[in-house]
DNA sequence: GTCTATAGAATGATAGAC
DNA sequence: GTCTATCATTCTATAGAC
C-alpha cells in the first residue's frame, strides 16, 4: 500500500477555520474570498483549488454538525417519550455543540439566515430544527407548550445574547442555558 | 399660512414598505436598489431623491420603533420592581410590536445583524435590548434567571420560529409568546 | 498547489437634463 | 420628482503558466 497523500499543512482546514472566523465576525456577504486569502497569505485562486465555490466552504463547515444531529434524531426515535428522555436529548445536543466548532457554526447559521437561505444544507438544517422541536414537543402540542420547548432548545444556541461574553464564561453560559432548558421541557407545573 | 406641500402619492412611504418587504424576504445584502425601484416602477435614481443612501432607508424604518422603546424604558424607570410591573412591561412591549410594521422591522433586524452591524440605529437597538433585559432582571442577577428573562423577551420576537406561520395565526403566536414570557419572568417557583 | 491576469456581472452612488 | 447615462468599485469565478 502506498503512503496516503497528505497535504503538507492542512490548507483546507486552515481555510475553513479562517472562513468561519470571518463569516461569524463580519457576516457571510461582507466577507470576500480575497479577504480570506489575504489572511492566509495566499491568493484567491488558491482557494478555488480546495473549494469549487464560496458556498462550498459553508457546506463543508456545516455538514459535520448536521450528521451528528441526524444521528441524534435517529436515536431519539427509539426512546420512550418521558421527561427523562427530553432532558437526555437536550444534554446530548448541548454536548455536541461543545464539540470543536459546532457552536460557532450554529451562531453563524443563526446570524446569516438570508445569505444561506438557498444553500442545500440550510434546508436540511431548518428541517432538523423542526424535527427536534417536534421530538421534544410530543403529540399533544398546544401553542404555549410548543413555545416553551422551542425556547428551551433555541436558548442553547443564543445564550450569548442573554449572558454577555465579557461577564460569563462559555461554560457558565452552557450550564445556565441547559438548566433553563430542563425547566422549560419539564411537565407543566 | 400656505398649504403644506404634500407628495401626490406618498412615494417615500411606498419605498419604505417595498424595501421592508424585500429586506425581510431576501435579506438586506441580497436586495438591490434596482430591485426596489423596479417593483415600484421607478428608477434607482428616484430613490436617491428620497433617501441619500441604502442605509438611510433602514434608519428611517427603525427609528420609529426605537423611539417607542426608549419611551417604554423611561416609564419603566419610575416603576417599582414587582412581578406585576414585569408583566405590564412585557404586555406594553408586545403591544408596541403589533403596531404597524414594528414586528416586521424586528424580524428584519433579527435576521440581518451582520449587515446592519455598523449602522447607527443598530447600536442603539443593541443598547436598548440590554437595558430591557437589565430592567426585567433586576439587581440580583444569577445566570439562570438572566437566561429566563432574556428568553422571555426574545420569544416575543421569534415566536414565528416555534409556531410555524401556516399552523398558527399571528394572534395565536402573540398570545402564546406573551403567556410563556409571563411564566418566565415570574418569581422562582 | 499556488500564482498572475482577467473576464463578466453586479452594485451603490452621482451628474445633469427635463 | 423622475429620468438617462455613467462612474468607480467590488466581487465570484476561471484560464493557463509555473
Amino acid at each position: 500500500m502506498t503512503d496516503a497523500i497528505v497535504p503538507r499543512e492542512d490548507t483546507r482546514g486552515r481555510i475553513q477555520a479562517v472562513a468561519l472566523e470571518l463569516f461569524t465576525e463580519q457576516g457571510y456577504d461582507k466577507t470576500s474570498l480575497r479577504e480570506i486569502a489575504e489572511r492566509l497569505g495566499v491568493t484567491k485562486a488558491a482557494l478555488y483549488y480546495h473549494f469549487k465555490s464560496k458556498e462550498e466552504i459553508v457546506e463543508s463547515l456545516t455538514s459535520d454538525h448536521l450528521t451528528r444531529v441526524e444521528a441524534l434524531l435517529a436515536w431519539a426515535r427509539e426512546q420512550p417519550f418521558t421527561p427523562e428522555f427530553r432532558r437526555e436529548f437536550l444534554r446530548r445536543y448541548s454536548a455536541d455543540l461543545s464539540v470543536s466548532r459546532h457552536f460557532k457554526v450554529m451562531k453563524f447559521f443563526q446570524q446569516n439566515q438570508p445569505a444561506l437561505k438557498d444553500m442545500p444544507n440550510a434546508g436540511k438544517w431548518r428541517e432538523s430544527m423542526r424535527q427536534i422541536i417536534d421530538t421534544l414537543t410530543g403529540t399533544e402540542a398546544d401553542a404555549a407548550r410548543r413555545m416553551r420547548i422551542g425556547l428551551a432548545f433555541f436558548g442553547l444556541h443564543v445564550s450569548y445574547m442573554m449572558l454577555p461574553e465579557d461577564s460569563y464564561s462559555e461554560e457558565e453560559r452552557r450550564e445556565a442555558a441547559l438548566a433553563t432548558a430542563y425547566e422549560l421541557v419539564a411537565e407543566k407545573s
